[in-house]
DNA sequence: CTGTTAGCGCATTCAT
DNA sequence: ATGAATGCGCTAACAG
């Protein structure tokens, strides 16, 4: 490449970077002209090796699949194209071990910093990456030890929002549908719940996140007979999976069953019937997440959810 | 670290590499005492520039959030993890712009491969990577002009079974729903419908991939009092639209309008009714991707989906 | 068995 | 304004 411009490489170089220092405009042109020529392109391998940074960052998500995450990873990778970072993705499936060794495998390829979406709080991962001093940040779940950066919406706000509307809707008793036990995100929102509400008449029900353990329990519930009137669940999957549990045993949502969700993924807009959520902005929590880990500043409040009403809390449909 | 265990590097490097040469047990303890002690771990960017090999594949994706590409993205990463290789990760936005920046920007990180799960067959992207000597491999959809290896399902075979299964429902006019436009995958199953059922008396619909155009187009239908009693979807994000849009005016699935779906995502087991779908073998087909990939051998045959039957087609719901 | 050394491709410093 | 030379951390070839 260099002798095919007739130049050195390091003119290659400050042609390649517009810098530090100046060319020729003639040289420069050569040295386009071959590059074009032969196709060439700066080996970024050779050159993170030299800068000691890849421009590459690690984003670990809890389950890919997931829309939640799905939806947020997508924001977060779009965010780091725009700036010119590439990401590298690992799915942690829920284990701390999985985790651990994915952030292992992340610093030994010099991630320039490591975003993670987890839903597991085992480990304290940002101990690994600080210790390597690359920068972490947290998003939607901070395990508990943390100092490290953090981004997330505002979990209580959301429910605050999500039990005003119910009662708009004439309930009084309005049940919860949170997650096996009381851990990250679903904690909050299970305690703003009971802070609200209080500990009477109020019905606490729990199942793991997923539509399937959502829609059995909605079936045993109503087999039951004792299926509240209102229900706010945690996660939008357990959401569609109340909806799922609902359809066919008879039990109409809204009439017979107010739902709202606390996510808010897209997919919300398109169930049988549609889901009212509390809608998480996820494009500017992840824009808020990257620009914290690439700018090593700590990321502003915790942003709102906006009330999306539509079907399944008794609202007319507005969606199409 | 090599001066912290008084040895050479050359050492080091045989000790972390298992090799090419021997080294005393004696050494090397003292080397694994070191590296723990300064936590250290080899730099694989320095590994990679020497061995012109970097451990890292690139996955393209139509677009992450939707739950055929999610799924199968998953499952390749896994099945890469698995073969001790790292994912970078793009979204192509069904742009063949974006998809071509992605391309070049992976092929400059020197990634070991490529995997492009894609919908648009816009440009030929093996072209740009068989010039950089980057093998690569399409999983779904295989543009035109392509030799590249390619993985997918037997389109035809879902479809074939997909109409029988109706059939024996007692449906004799099936409609099927397709894209906007006849191209990639959907076009193997709109033309495999084609061939089976005939022109006569037959429904071919048109809509965008998304929920929301399948619910629109489904209230429209209707509305006008055109909906067909059997209906076959080319992708489950059509069909979900379309439970979306039956759900409120009135039409009961699979009373009046029996569904299957084509894809078969984890997440047509939760909808309302629960889909009917052929179901193809995500995890099997990833693996023959990065097999494929990695031990440049041509893929073996297109596996077949297999009918799983639930609500939507007239079958008793058997999901729980 | 282990120490020394060269070179992967780049960005940079020192020369010119 | 440009050429030559250096070193990033590693692996492999070459000496001991």
């Amino acid at each position: 490449m260099a002798r095919e411009a007739r130049v050195s490489t390091a003119v290659v170089s400050y042609v390649m970077n517009d810098g530090p220092r100046p060319v020729a405009p003639a040289t420069r042109e050569r040295v386009l002209a071959a590059a074009a020529a032969l196709g060439y392109q700066p080996n970024r391998i050779a050159r993170a090796l030299r800068a000691r940074t890849t421009g590459v960052v690690g984003l670990i998500l809890a389950e890919a699949p997931n829309p939640y995450f799905s939806a947020l990873g997508r924001h977060i990778e779009q965010a780091l194209s725009r700036r010119e970072k590439l990401t590298l993705i690992g799915n942690a499936g829920f284990s701390a071990d999985r985790q651990e060794s994915l952030v292992d495998r992340f610093l030994a390829a010099q991630v320039d910093g490591l975003v993670i979406v987890s839903a597991d709080g085992g480990t304290d991962v940002a101990a690994a990456a600080e210790a390597a001093g690359v920068p972490a940040v947290y998003v939607h779940h901070q395990p508990a030890a943390a100092n490290t950066p953090f981004v997330a919406a505002d979990n209580r706000a959301s429910v605050e929002v999500a039990i005003a509307h119910l009662r708009q809707h004439g309930h009084d008793h309005i049940a919860f549908l949170a997650g096996p036990d009381d851990r990250g995100p679903v904690r909050q929102r299970t305690e703003a719940w009971q802070g609200i509400v209080g500990s009477t008449e109020s019905r606490l029900l729990r199942c793991e996140y997923t539509r399937a353990a959502a829609a059995r329990m909605t079936r045993d519930l109503i087999a039951g007979g004792a299926m509240p009137a209102a229900l706010i669940t945690a996660t939008d999957e357990q959401a569609v999976g109340v909806l799922a549990g609902a359809w066919g045993t008879g039990l109409s949502i809204p009439e017979q069953l107010a739902v709202i969700s606390l996510d808010g993924t897209p997919d919300s807009a398109h169930t049988a019937p549609s889901l009212t959520v509390t809608q998480q902005p996820l494009q500017a929590m992840a824009q808020q997440a990257v620009d914290s880990l690439l700018d090593a500043a700590a990321p502003g409040e915790p942003v709102r959810a906006t009330l999306v009403t539509r079907r399944s809390c008794g609202c007319a449909d507005t969606t199409y």
